[in-house]
DNA sequence: GTCTATAACCGGATAGAC
DNA sequence: GTCTATCCGGTTATAGAC
């Protein structure tokens, strides 16, 4: 206890590691009895801190949540490349995104309630449509522009860069369904994401008909319109 | 006040009066401070009660938003009513109905994100998702099936059934924007009105036409399908 | 049995010493 | 960077008043 003990394998600063802990202990915590059930003493005991220590390095509760966020994303990229290298169908592609989505985050279904709770807040890093989220944000709608290219379906062009990011929303919709969801095995949102990717295929296809064009010309200019954010105060 | 003091023109039971002021004292609270700055110390001693008796009448500080909630309906209604008999085409009638919404929940913009909090959570009875609120979300449906009811826009009878329900929704969708819109005036969301209702319109027209009935029907079928929300328990 | 009040409890968050 | 000691506010237990 009483040695040096110098830097070997890791060149993490000083309290990095303490803060790994911290995390690995909150998300331990988390999955087991669900977030509001862990308070941040048994977080702090866990990891092998005080609580006031806890609270030097995250600052609130919900900021140990951005933490469990990051992994989900991170674990839903990773089981999505295998299904998408082999799905060709922009059916199959959306399907295998999503399912891996429901897949990735059904462990956590329990206090994810709560972690939306926090998600819905403006004020909440943890909102999707705060700034500092705005690399998952970007992160996720990737992964659907992945799933979009690697399809032979053809998309119109102007519609092509704004149908991500609408994707990507569309998957919140869903996790806010699989939140509510109380059915066995979350059927019911199994059954919700076969649907709406059939619909949405659909959608896409109809999208590049001249009939829909004004309508098409409409959503893009929305989606335009809404990018920049300023982000003004109240 | 030792008189029996016989019910004269309020045959309300004995402490509903009390209930009353707690509500009362608690929605200028909201308005004033917002929700979370609002304590419910703060509630009971405006009310003029101590805090264990405002608890006795409102379990939770939430269940105090249950009265607030309905309060804000019943406005809405109250004020869609003369622009809903003014305006003929649907476009104008939804527009007349969402622009209302926005003028009544204006002034509790600060703590509606609060509020949204609660609503998110599959918890709590603000969620619109949950049994208790059922009959909120009936009236609110109700309201855009009167909207579409006066216009003159032809719905293909499939649809008119899921239509209120859908353009409910819809009109949740607007208010989490609205929630975090921080433009002065909430002019973004108001633009974001202007913009989906005519897309909104767009569409409803659009659905008569024979090249989008599969697409109608895969709808229609959805949202018959998730009606019943059977509530198993987790 | 209906209502009201006082005194805790508990957990998120903070202040300030070391 | 870490701790201890508090604060603060939602919530609960419980004792009594009408």
């Amino acid at each position: 206890m009483a040695e040096p003990d110098p830097p070997a394998t890791e060149p993490v600063g000083k309290g990095e590691r303490t803060k790994q802990r911290i995390v690995a202990a909150a998300l331990e915590l988390f999955r087991e009895h669900g977030y509001e059930a862990t308070t941040m003493r048994m977080v702090a005991e866990a990891a092998g801190v005080s609580l006031g220590n806890a609270y030097y390095y995250f600052a609130s509760k919900d900021l140990l949540l951005q933490a469990f966020y990051r992994e989900v994303h991170e674990a839903h990229v990773a089981a999505a490349r295998a299904p998408l290298a082999a799905a060709k169908t922009l059916h199959d592609r959306l399907l295998a995104v999503m399912q891996c989505k429901l897949a990735v985050i059904e462990p956590y279904h329990r206090f994810s309630a709560l972690m939306f709770r926090s998600a819905a807040d403006p004020a909440s890093p943890l909102n999707p449509f705060h700034p500092d989220g705005a690399d998952i944000a970007a992160e996720g709608a990737a992964l659907f522009a992945e799933a979009l290219a690697g399809s032979n379906t053809k998309v119109p062009k102007d519609l092509a860069a704004e149908l991500p990011g609408l994707l990507w929303t569309y998957s919140l919709g869903i996790v806010l369904y699989w939140i509510h969801d109380r059915t066995p095995q979350r059927q019911g949102t199994a059954k919700l994401i076969e649907r709406t990717v059939a619909m949405v295929t659909t959608a896409v296809k109809l999208a590049s008909n001249p009939l829909l064009r004004p309508f098409r010309k409409q959503i893009v200019a929305l989606m335009q319109e809404l990018r920049p954010t300023p982000a003004a105060r109240d």
